[in-house]
DNA sequence: TTCGCATATGCCGACCATCGGTATATAAAG
DNA sequence: CTTTATATACCGATGGTCGGCATATGCGAA
């Protein structure tokens, strides 16, 4: 286990794609650029790097293997620990992006607007 | 001017911190502090290190300063490009969390959790 | 038929924001 | 007299991400 400090939105967004079903490596790939809107493209290094440092830490694991078309398939599932974790990030970021909308709306002028 | 990467959550509230109204840097560690419920503590390195960083992006500018107590305050305050950077951070956490939240909703067990 | 692209996993060096500690200084509290 | 709070600032270490490369298969295009 681990110290549990702050995710990345990449390790985020990992977390995410893992969250409705397992899935391998290459269709995380494919589905972070999805669910961001093409805003966030994993790099091969970034992911697979993530996924033994998720999995070290208990929020991942692995799930099955497949073959298709002689190329292998590693699927990732979240865990029960991994769930929980996700969901606490999300009501953090959730916390933090309504502060930030609230004191934006708020806003004082300061010296020269 | 930027290249505008993503931001880290330190300077995500820090510019959060400087959206209702100018602050000095003391100022913005222990309101990071309250805003974050205790669970953001920055680090007089990050944080001066990431005002410079932020001011040299123009997302923020100095103020003004003030002498209390014989002791400098150095004033930031958010630019208009900085409150456009933060509201458009803020409106991708909030699409990140709800990803989250809704998959983890609808959730399909992969092997054992 | 060879080139490029999509699929698929994995390693490695570089970058840089954050972390953690330290330095400096004043004033109040213990 | 030392700790805590206020206040700014530097510096080495850490570590997640970036970007590139290697390897391998199958498919469609030039």
């Amino acid at each position: 286990m681990s110290k549990s400090r702050g995710l990345q939105e990449p390790s985020f967004l990992i977390l995410t794609s893992l969250a409705h079903e397992p899935q391998h490596g290459y269709g995380i790939i494919t589905d972070v650029e999805r669910i961001s809107q093409g805003e966030v493209r994993l790099r091969a290094g970034t992911l697979y790097a993530a996924l033994d440092r998720l999995q070290s830490e208990g929020l991942i694991a692995e799930d099955r293997e497949e073959i298709v078309d002689g190329r292998l398939r590693r699927y990732y599932r979240l865990t029960g620990e991994g769930g929980l974790r996700l969901a606490e990030e999300a009501a953090r970021l959730q916390r933090n992006a309504r502060t930030a909308v609230t004191r934006l709306r708020t806003r004082q002028a300061g010296g020269i607007a």
